[in-house]
DNA sequence: CTAGGGTTAG
């Protein structure tokens, strides 16, 4: 950016041609407070609705993360062409919001501005999430009746978005992959991908064999397929014939064996990659921390730090996670007092890390302040901070968290009610639960899922209501898992196991399991403790629970975390 | 003369 001549000379900003010439890197700004100099600059020269200056000036707030602003410059703008709908476009993608992205090309559509090439390879990528294939197959038929087919970026990007969309989005990926004239390295590379994702590996390899070339892309795509499969020792065949290997490459190696649970393997890779970023270090962290080697995650975030990365969100939240999911609080309390010691500036998303992993971490004071402490909260948040209130068994307040919640209109989802229904259970409210339980479906339009199922089976079977719970076994559409089998009630507590593994047997509901037995009670902690709130792994695992009360809770964590391995408690058995 | 696009690892 050369924009200090600018500053130094405003005389000359009168001169558009000269202006055009210091703009010509405005779009690349990630100064946000020269920017908004820049900006008051150009609509002094009334250069705003310039069709070369304001995509520009849209981009560099979008690469601000000042969505708003970018949109307040787009909407000065009185007759938008499509080059500024694309930017606009993007820039809600850069800013993760498809669904303005979409909006935005909506209403580009409606108010008559034709898309070209570019627009298409954009609005994919905004097509995520429910019904995504349906849109994905609107905008492939848009693209086949005006024509832009024949750019292949376009079908490139849709081969990928179908690719996105489950199992009926990889047979048309695979479809249009086979009627496209022309393929280049990127349709065959998001091929192999799509194939990857749907789990096709046998396939996804013979494709790659097929490829008439590959790069490191190509390599690194099949790579991941070895790894997501846990096919290590193929995975580390097609490592070492690699004819390069770059950081992807590596980390993807270092992860695979932080997945087999390989860490002897995992940190030999990692100690042997020349470049390390910002990725790989937050791999070989989270692996360790998910094992629950506390020590080494937090010397290994030790020496992060003296390399002196550049730090931003995603490694701390998938940091934080491995935190919440192994119950690792020193290594979060870390994690935190670096953001603090670097003045890093939490996001919504961030904080809402830290909730979540305070919570799981037996710390719900902490969970709380941080939640209070929020600039700005979302759903995420407001559910976070109501299952972490359920899990510590203070039902009343998760309930006064629900009512609030809903005042400052938000929304609740189907994650809301598994925090709402868990605290109900907990706290023996048959009544509320059955009252919240129909509320989600008939006023929210949530339909209930097996965690929502197990929490009302809970609920009956603890108020020993066991005819009650096993109506519910029966009548809901979905198939009973261990966890239902496991819910139990205070007093006999074994009951429902019993008739329940007998009625499993006798019926072969659960023919597809073995020790059915065994799994059933091994899994058998209330649901409304475990299965719905995402308890850490090792609580999961083993724990045999009657009904403890949540002050119980601290204990039975410490004495899990420190011994690491599972208690058993009141076995039924 | 000037902008803007697709694939892989968290």
């Amino acid at each position: 950016m050369q924009i200090s001549v600018l500053f130094q000379a405003p005389s000359r900003v009168s001169n558009p041609t000269l202006f055009e010439q210091k703009l010509s890197d405005l779009h690349k700004c990630t100064n946000l407070n020269q920017l908004k100099q820049i900006q008051a600059l150009i609509y002094r020269a009334n250069l705003h609705e310039d069709a070369f200056v304001a995509p520009k000036l849209i981009a560099s707030f979008s690469l601000c993360r000042q969505i708003a602003l970018a949109v307040q410059v787009f909407d000065q703008i009185q007759e938008p062409n499509v080059q500024l709908y694309n930017t606009l476009i993007r820039a809600h993608i850069q800013n993760s919001q498809p669904s303005q992205a979409l909006a935005a090309f909506f209403e580009m559509r409606n108010r008559g501005v034709w898309p070209d090439n570019f627009t298409y390879p954009f609005v994919l990528k905004a097509c995520s999430g429910q019904d995504s294939l349906r849109l994905v197959q609107m905008i492939h038929t848009h693209v086949e009746k005006y024509g832009f087919g024949s750019d292949i970026f376009v079908p490139n990007s849709l081969i990928d978005s179908y690719s996105k969309c489950g199992s009926m989005g990889i047979q048309a990926a695979r479809k249009l992959f086979m009627v496209m004239v022309e393929r280049d390295l990127v349709s065959w590379n998001s091929m192999v991908g799509g194939l990857v994702k749907a789990g096709e590996l046998r396939e996804a390899r013979q494709l790659f064999d097929e490829m008439p070339e590959r790069d490191t892309v190509s390599w690194n795509t099949i790579l991941g397929g070895y790894v997501k499969a846990a096919e290590m020792d193929s995975a580390f065949e097609l490592f070492q014939k690699m004819p390069e290997r770059n950081v992807v490459s590596w980390s993807t190696m270092v992860s695979g064996y932080c997945k087999v649970g390989d860490m002897a393997m995992a940190r030999m890779l990692f100690d042997k990659m020349s470049t390390k970023n910002l990725v790989a270090w937050t791999i070989i962290i989270s692996g360790y921390a998910e094992k629950g080697l506390e020590n080494d995650a937090i010397s290994l975030y030790n020496k992060m730090e003296e390399a002196g990365l550049k730090i931003d969100d995603a490694p701390i939240i998938s940091i934080l996670a491995a935190c919440a999911e192994s119950g690792l609080l020193g290594l979060g309390n870390r994690v935190q007092s670096s953001m603090e010691r670097n003045r890093y500036k939490c996001s919504t998303h961030v904080s809402n890390a830290l909730v979540d992993m305070y919570a799981k971490c037996g710390r719900f004071n902490r969970a709380l302040s941080v939640f209070n402490g929020m600039e700005k909260r979302d759903l995420v948040s407001w559910n976070a901070i109501i299952q972490g209130s359920a899990m510590h068994g203070h039902e009343e307040e998760t309930l006064q968290l629900f009512s609030r919640m809903k005042q400052e209109g938000f929304v609740p989802d189907k994650v809301t009610f598994v925090g709402v229904l868990c605290a109900c259970t907990h706290a023996g409210f048959v009544e509320e639960g059955i009252h919240y339980f129909q509320t989600m479906e008939r006023d929210y339009g949530i339909v209930p899922q097996i965690e929502h199922y197990g929490c009302m089976i809970d609920l009956f079977a603890r108020d020993g209501c066991l005819t009650e719970a096993f109506r519910l076994v029966h009548t809901m559409p979905l198939e009973p898992n261990a966890i239902i089998w496991g819910s139990q009630n205070p007093s006999g507590a074994s009951s429902i196991e019993l008739d329940g593994i007998q009625k499993w047997k006798s019926n072969s509901i659960g023919s597809t399991l073995e020790n059915t037995a065994e799994k059933a009670l091994a899994a058998a902690l209330p649901s409304s403790l475990c299965a719905a709130m995402n308890f850490p792994r090792k609580v999961k695992k083993g724990i045999l629970w009657s009904h403890s009360g949540a002050s119980a809770l601290d204990g039975i964590r410490m004495t899990l975390f420190s011994q690491q391995r599972a208690m058993v408690k009141d076995s039924p058995l």
